[in-house]
DNA sequence: TAGTTGATCGTCT
DNA sequence: GACGATCAACTAA
């Protein structure tokens, strides 16, 4: 393990609602090993799809061949492409057929940050806070692509961790980013007051209602 | 700092 | 054939 504090989260903690994952999801860690290192980010910001019932949601018109991973059971890792150059990673919820998702929008880097910079490349320039605070930007950063769809959270490639001892972190909400419909719900999740969310600042986006 | 735009391609209509 | 759960570079002020 990378800091033996941490520990992965038991498949049990993705099975639950899909909002209630995405709320813990905050101050957890991501963690991703490549060959005899790890990556370290603590989640920040994330974002709930709710699968058929959510028309912003890729699950919103049932499976297709592109979002296969997201009816899978809980604790596996939704990696899709988009723009036609970004990647996004998602941690799938609940129970096997249901089709929802919590996308990892913003970490900040805690291990590995040499090896995230080399794989950024030169786009931080010297702000370090453009490394992880955003969803395409993190997966890059922890070098997460196609081949990482449907991977295994429990371990041991990519995992979520707790770590022993720590507090949940202040929250706030506000709504998604980045969507056309379903603009009237609250579902980011972030830390409250932490630089490394994507947007606003530290500030929630004004929300029009729940 | 805010606002605009080009890049680039898999997926679904 | 249109359009994205985005990013970075650019412009104006």
């Amino acid at each position: 393990m990378p800091l033996p504090s941490l520990h992965p989260l038991p498949r049990s903690f993705y099975l639950r609602p899909t909002l209630t994952v995405a709320k813990d999801l905050l101050g957890k860690y991501l963690v991703r090993r490549i060959g005899k290192e790890y990556l370290v980010g603590k989640i920040v910001e994330v974002e709930a799809y709710l699968g058929k019932r959510d028309p912003a949601s890729h699950a919103y018109r049932g499976k297709t061949k592109r979002n296969e991973v997201m009816f899978r059971e809980g604790g596996h890792l939704y990696v899709y492409f988009t723009y036609g150059m970004h990647f996004c990673a998602n941690v799938v919820t609940r129970p096997e057929d249901t089709g929802e998702a919590v996308l990892l929008r913003a970490v900040e880097p805690v291990q590995g940050i040499g090896m995230m910079k080399r794989l950024r490349r030169k786009k931080t320039g010297r702000n370090e806070r453009e490394l992880t605070n955003g969803p395409a930007k993190l997966c890059e950063a922890f070098s997460i692509g196609r081949k990482e769809n449907g991977t295994d959270l429990t371990g041991p490639e990519i995992m979520v961790c707790r770590r022993r001892g720590e507090r949940p972190p202040p929250l706030a909400r506000s709504t998604r980013i980045g969507i056309s419909v379903g603009t009237r719900h609250r579902w980011r999740y972030f830390v409250r007051g932490n630089g490394w969310v994507s947007r606003y600042g530290v500030l929630p986006r004004p929300a029009v209602t729940d």
